[in-house]
DNA sequence: TATTGTTATACTCTATAACTATA
DNA sequence: TATAGTTATAGAGTATAACAATA
């Protein structure tokens, strides 16, 4: 039988010290922190983003998001942007830095992960990886599970 | 192919809300976070725990380390022995208060751990999931990567 | 000298809750 | 009234570095 709290464990201690050798390279080469580079990668991959939007796709309360667009801003790399649709809110963009500063970190982020994600493992073993964890994050979102109260 | 960044992605996102959720229950039946139930789980799991032990175990600073336990100490669960090999530091055992709250506890946390990571996938993905987080996690601890200097 | 741990300081990040503006 | 976001406050958690004690 599975130890679910083993696997729990592996997987939380496997992350940690991924998530801390991708943010040594970031912040080596382009002066980023993992969570940083995060953010900016899905400010980037979407056509109308919001404060709301973030806080629900990385799971934290709308203020704690609305600061960390405050810290991205004041580094130059985001701009909140008048939303047409509803001026409540603003559409938070790329700027030309912020973007430039994407397109150079991109391949170091995935560099750093295919050593420590895809080489260690068989092509077969991966692709059953992702296909697994896809399913467990659509359980826990459909579930709206995890989510701060804020 | 296989995308590296989405895999991460998924990752991240799913094991953020599986922590959140097990730090509701935890906090509404047993009064810990999430975070203070794997140190209990790590400390009472071993016959031997230094400050240094956890240190590495967690991947955070021996200063970050210290203090956690110093919290740990102060709400009653563990307690600083002294290591009768070496003068210099401490074994930290837990309590009886800590063992009960533990033993109260685990059955929580497993059961919420089967509600989202074991129930959602077959038999034969959790075996598989199980592997290869094992060989991710063993891949960084080896190599030792992801450390903090400190 | 090197190791083990503690502590002081500063900073980041987050939650909570009160608040403003818009719908 | 409800929604979107901002901000004030407080606290947890961490890193860094200086320190003490022991090996």
């Amino acid at each position: 039988m599975v130890d679910v709290a083993q696997v729990f464990a592996d997987l939380v201690r496997y992350e940690t010290r991924l998530y801390n050798v991708l943010g040594e390279r970031l912040r080596a080469e382009h002066g980023l922190t993992t969570a940083q580079f995060e953010f900016l990668r899905i400010i980037g991959g979407r056509d109308n983003c919001r404060v709301n939007d973030l806080a629900h796709e990385v799971a934290i309360t709308v203020g704690a998001t609305s600061k960390a667009v405050d810290r991205l801003e004041a580094a130059g790399w985001v701009s909140r942007r008048p939303n047409p649709e509803n001026r409540r809110s603003s559409l938070i963009v790329l700027t030309d830095e912020g973007r430039r500063l994407m397109d150079a970190a991109t391949p170091t982020f995935e560099n750093e992960l295919r050593i420590w994600l895809a080489d260690p493992l068989t092509g077969r073993s991966l692709e059953q990886l992702a296909g697994t964890v896809a399913v467990l994050r659509r359980t826990v979102e459909a579930a709206r599970v995890g989510m701060p109260t804020g």
